[in-house]
DNA sequence: CAAACAAACTAACACTGTTAAGATTGCCTA
DNA sequence: TAGGCAATCTTAACAGTGTTAGTTTGTTTG
């Protein structure tokens, strides 16, 4: 086990720097949490000069851009693993559920996508760009297959910020530790989210 | 209007310096955000050494602390103020309307709240303080006051965390501008929570 | 093979949180 | 009233941070 990236041509040029330096920041996030993710650290671990990244990006911030970006996809895709397969009202629970699951498994990665400025990373038109929004997205998707019409005929429009802001809350609510399943009798966080999804969808 | 906070005994000993630092601090992330919220700063703005804060408190995480300690007094009495008067579900929908309105209108603060890493405030039995859970505990009693025995009858005791994740995700989605109100055909933040929480209370 | 270009390097800047050691003050006691 | 003492503040320094400028190296292209 090595702590250092592969760094095949030793001395000047990398070979894929821009790549590495996400994966290696992504490693330092999971494993020590965002205080020791530092760009000289990043550097380090590579095995690179100090200043080499910014060959790459602007700034920080543009390099965390990168890593939410290369997270995002994950999070979809747990999202869409979990719903795999299911219909309606059980596919829009599954994607529920995979979300929280991903906050679970990749907290301080969950937590930067969540509280990134995203202002700056708005489009000509200024929308926000597709990829941030992926769960979103999913969770409309979910919701068009399975609208919520048990739940009442009054602004069903407004069921999909509600289901959004539910799993949002959920995860964070989780990864914070405010909220935990053993306040509620449970010993296992699946079964306490499945079963306040359940009880959120009404199923 | 000065930016500096008052400096009574000029020299040596400040007066109230704790609480002035306090102030500073809460001063600069509601005006400039957390990325210019630096021990140094919050000095400078009082017009004392760079190492005074150092006197009351031990680092920068305790005096975070404490500024998140006197949010959540303000958190919570925006909560009560638009519950007061209320009843059943009525108070139970003024105390969300209240706890997003606080987020919007101190975003910052809110969002330092938010992310506080609360594992090591606990105390001596592992509890989170109570005044961290503020918010939940005056959701907990609106509960009390109105049971949503109208949404079913499975695991009632579950609309605890399932109310909270539900404010609490809102209140995060607003502030990071990833949900807008014009989406949904609302020009107006109050009118569009007050759809929100009236949706999802089913009233 | 030479020239041009991209990607890495070294060195420095201003800034950060934090600590150590000393100076000043108000208060309590003898 | 004098003296000491604890609290509070000061200056000075340390290691570490993001970032930039200027230089060197390797690759590619004419």
């Amino acid at each position: 086990m090595r702590t250092n990236e592969e760094k095949d041509a030793s001395g000047y040029h990398h070979g894929d720097l821009r790549r590495a330096l996400i994966g290696s920041a992504i490693n330092i996030l999971e494993s020590e949490g965002e205080a020791a993710l530092t760009m000289r650290r990043i550097a380090r671990d590579i095995g690179v000069s100090q200043a080499a990244p910014y060959s790459h990006f602007k700034n920080k911030r543009d390099l965390l851009t990168a890593v939410c970006t290369e997270g995002t996809v994950w999070f979809g895709d747990s999202m869409k693993a979990q719903a795999a397969g299911k219909q309606g009202l059980e596919y829009l629970a599954g994607l529920a559920i995979g979300h929280v699951q991903f906050a679970l498994e990749h907290p301080a990665l969950f937590r930067l996508m969540s509280t990134r400025d995203v202002s700056e990373s708005l489009d000509e038109q200024g929308n926000l760009p597709e990829i941030f929004n992926e769960g979103y997205q999913l969770m409309l998707s979910g919701l068009a297959a399975a609208p919520l019409e048990h739940l009442g005929a009054n602004e069903p429009q407004l069921d999909a910020p509600i289901a959004w802001a539910q799993i949002y809350g959920l995860s964070n609510l989780l990864i914070e530790g405010r909220v935990t399943p053993e306040t509620y009798g449970f010993d296992n966080v699946a079964q306490f989210v499945d079963a306040l999804v359940r009880r959120f969808l009404r199923l």
